[in-house]
DNA sequence: CTGTTAGCGCCTTCAT
DNA sequence: ATGAAGGCGCTAACAG
């Protein structure tokens, strides 16, 4: 008994042969967007593929067609176990469309972003979504519009995540207004010597949220010196570790504003470990799921992620616009244990 | 102005054209495994790519060579946010060989992972990762089995992972073991009255995990009767709910094991909720990323993920074998604060 | 080292 | 409703 070697696969043509037809049918009663095969001819292909074991052969299906089906979503560095709402949301939101679904990773560094995107143009999507924040002046930025723009004009659909500010759809969120409300939220409950513990200096989401929690604070009549704005690298661990670098500092913080949730557990866990989470509140912003099983349960600004991920692709099956379009999706604070009503 | 209406990309012809060169050397400078390209005409070819936007059509690329390069991996039900560390440890083992890696979801539905194993073929990857639980009597095991063979025989790659039993290479994990060590360990503790929250009935993870907990408390001289294991859906909000039922029973219980960190987190949830989680100890298996926030801390059976996902490539690119093969990662318990010493 | 020539597997006019 | 034929973009022999 001989090694019979890697066997080819089946193709369409010895489906074909196999149930007497031609190609040409064998491909309508697979995969055709056509209608026109006679009941019999549809059954004897179909039985035929199944004792072939064939497999439509995707790569060579999008060679012709000039396009792949589905949606590719692009993101940017996946920390802490892939919990990333925003996948999570693309998937079902996908699912339900019937849309395949692929997902491509990027590493954490910029330029990592516009090879992700150029592996993505390469299968041809009909629909491409990026997500992960972008460096506000960031000098791979161009060459992502670029590759993008090319993208579309190609004919595929590019939609953004909460990347704001470049010239294709996106979907947004309100980071401003979040973390100005959430300056409102803490100052109300009695807050009154914040810090800030936020991510790349250049990042726009953390910007925007940081910016506009200082604001909040400024409306409110609190001047958040500089020193009490904490920079890390977006991640848990950064937080962690900036916690312990602020309370060195010895300055005098009643509560904590990290820009997103994980950072926020990087923070309530520092604290729990040094013995000083009742003395600090802490407030995130996201809620991802995660928080349902921590505790101090957190306070944080709610955003529909659901609704972020539908809207998104919502956007994409949609009839081309002229211009880009923006939907920027609100968010509002939850106030829960982590951020305790306090005297004075 | 009219509208251009949608451009072609540009292919390997347009480079080669402008670089002044054959689509042969322009496909060598590109993705040549091949090395013989004079250095003048690499650069030209370099830069005539760059200038039009090319990116090379994956797609083309794997009907010409006939196989996709780089990991598939399929992944069953992503609930919970995407919290997976198989998933984060496959993605960082791809990344780390340089294989370009690429995700497809299926439902949780048993016949929602042919499907999209079905799917997997059809890109032609090299190498093609399955994971997620199969129950131990399922009747879509025949056509998964089939579906794989097939993919084998063609000249891909197969690894499971979790999977074991299949005629296929896998990594698994000493699930029994595992659930018999923390048994030890918890008798060990001084706990006596036990209860299990498990999973689907005739998953094989789940399954394992809660024989080699029983098992392990009998030698203990402690049985476990059957109405003190309960059976949800391996989710976090299954247990929560479980544990309600648990409770409800008002049967003696000072430990609760939970066959997955998950679903323990679900238990410690629902504990805290009711004001209940001084009384009764948890403990989980996984030792998910998760945890590391988490009060109090999730006593379990630490496995090593990265090592997991490793050992999966590994296999995938070393040579054939006539038979396949299985590799058993070892797991062990690592006793946190949820499971204090008691005295008797 | 480079160009020429065949395909790869599928889809899609265009006839019939 | 069906088949024949050409083409999608790329790569792999095979010369030279």
């Amino acid at each position: 008994m001989t090694d019979p070697g890697p066997v080819r696969a089946a193709r369409l043509a010895d489906v074909a042969r196999l149930a007497g037809v031609s190609a040409a049918t064998a491909s309508r009663a697979l995969n055709g967007s056509d209608r026109g095969v006679r009941e019999a001819n549809r059954a004897k292909v179909l039985e035929a593929a199944r004792s072939l074991g064939y497999t439509t052969n995707i790569a060579a299906q999008a060679v012709a067609r000039g396009r792949a089906r589905g949606v590719t979503l692009v993101v940017k560095g996946m920390p802490d176990d892939f919990a990333n709402p925003i996948t999570a949301g693309v998937v079902s939101a996908a699912e339900r469309r019937g849309l395949p679904f692929t997902l491509i990773s990027a590493g954490t560094d910029p330029a990592d972003l516009v090879e992700a995107v150029s592996l993505a143009r390469g299968h041809r999507p009909e629909i491409l979504v990026i997500t992960g924040g972008r460096a506000s002046h960031d000098a791979t930025i161009p060459a992502l519009v670029e590759a993008l723009r090319h993208y579309e004009e190609e004919g595929g659909r590019v939609v953004l995540i909460s990347q704001e500010g470049l010239p294709f759809d996106t979907v947004a969120y309100a980071n401003r207004r979040g973390g100005y409300d959430m300056a409102n939220a803490l100052v109300g409950l009695g807050y009154r010597n914040f810090a800030v513990i936020s991510g790349m200096k250049h990042g726009r989401t953390q910007r925007d949220r940081t910016e506009g929690f200082v604001a909040g604070l400024a409306d409110n009549g609190i001047e958040l010196s500089a020193d009490r704005i904490l920079i890390g690298d977006f991640s848990r661990d950064a937080a962690y570790a900036l916690t312990g670098e602020l309370l060195r500092r010895n300055i005098e913080v009643d509560a904590v504003f990290a820009v997103n949730d994980s950072m926020a557990l990087g923070v309530l866990t520092f604290l729990r470990d040094t013995g000083d989470a009742r003395r600090v509140a802490v407030a995130g912003f996201d809620d991802i799921k995660a928080l349902r099983d921590v505790t101090p349960s957190l306070t944080t600004v709610h955003l529909p992620w659901d609704q972020v991920a539908e809207e998104a692709l919502a956007m994409a099956v949609a009839p081309r616009h002229d211009t880009p379009r923006t939907t920027i999706i609100e968010g509002h604070v939850i106030v829960r244990e982590s951020t305790p009503p306090i005297a004075h």
